[in-house]
DNA sequence: ACCTGAACACCGTTCAAGT
DNA sequence: ACCTGAACACCGTTCAAGT
């Protein structure tokens, strides 16, 4: 893709992620996104690698929103302030969350995140296939927690009315399902950033054990 | 969706996922699966509820594969068996994996799964909101694993070439991203499940804390 | 070098007609 | 009741022609 010069990748990152916010992942398409710059479709490939690479554009576009402060005390604190901000950034854009659970990217900002949050971490003492593990389980659970919030305990993939969903679970035999019917019971009535903290610190308190 | 007859549910689901396995999620539509079962497009819609339960199908297929041991011991045991039966399951069909990811079904056997491993994870003491965040703390490192090693360890989304991104990740400023360097290397030699356990084992360490 | 319309080979889904 | 072909309104992408 050499030096193009009608718009910017910028630009392109903007509108794509404003698109999905405003209207879902399923409004955004080559055609689409062309016509909401005021051109047509094919011009997109010139600063995009098909719909891949346009699937990309919005997983940058959130990442590069993430925000931490650098924090000089325990590690684990470190930690928690790069994850919470990574699941900040997450939590904004729920319609693109599917695409950031999916697609990984290695643009600045990701890279730059990612390397943060490890360099956080190697400050217990881990390296190796054990530095792996341990950011495998904290990125997991951020990405995890972010996409159950969206939808809802136990709810199906898309419905708009997460409520239906708990709904459907309740209505489970109480004798076969317990404890689900609990739980989606739980799941109405919380503060997500309490519990996302709470289960943070439980990945905490096993990787210092 | 009242009583069809020309196929059943199961047999649509055996074939979905069968496509799904050998020539990818892309290969998977209304009109591909009406052909391999040797009918119209149209007929699909007799047993599914559009592209979203054609979609769900599949989720419900790899579920449908998990098994594991009843376990008598310790809860941290049986919250292991179970979750290590999930993960067995969701990792025999790499292709499937973004569906996993993002929809949530209610069927039978994912309803069992979750209640078996809610039911384990109770005997640690927990209830509610509590149970509720143990529940995504275990659910989001299974699926986060499993996606972390098909996509590697920051491998772009769908390259069929893990090594390629690697080389990309290795290329990167090694002053600038260290520890991303590293974790790559040491995601290429290492055994999967043996990496799963050890981080599942983080996870109960904290939950016993 | 970058841009872009036309055309192609697909999609999912509505509808109306079959049995 | 269930089945299904035709038709519609979309997709992503190739190609060839513009500047």
């Amino acid at each position: 893709m050499p030096a193009p010069r009608k718009f910017t990748r910028e630009q392109l990152r903007t509108v794509a992620l404003a698109m999905v916010d405003e209207q879902g992942l399923a409004a955004l398409t080559m055609r689409s996104l062309a016509s909401a710059l005021g051109t047509g479709a094919m011009t997109i490939y010139n600063y995009v690698d098909g719909r891949e690479g346009l699937e990309q554009l919005v997983t940058e576009a959130v990442m590069a929103e993430a925000r931490w402060d650098d924090v000089t005390g325990e590690w684990s604190e470190a930690v928690t302030a790069v994850a919470v901000g990574m699941w900040r950034a997450v939590r904004a854009h729920p319609h693109a969350i599917p695409l950031i659970l999916t697609r990984r990217s290695l643009d600045p900002s990701t890279l730059a995140t990612a390397e943060a949050l490890l360099g956080a971490l190697a400050h217990s003492g881990r390296s190796g296939t054990d530095l792996l593990i341990a950011f495998r389980l904290v990125t997991g659970f951020i990405t995890g927690s972010a996409q159950s919030e969206l939808a809802g305990p136990l709810a199906e993939g898309h419905g708009d009315d997460p409520d239906a969903a708990t709904g459907r679970v309740r209505s489970l035999s109480s004798e076969r399902f317990p404890h689900l019917i609990a739980i989606a019971r739980a799941a109405t009535a919380s503060d997500p950033e309490i519990e996302f903290r709470t289960g943070l610190r439980i990945i905490l308190t096993g990787l210092a054990a």
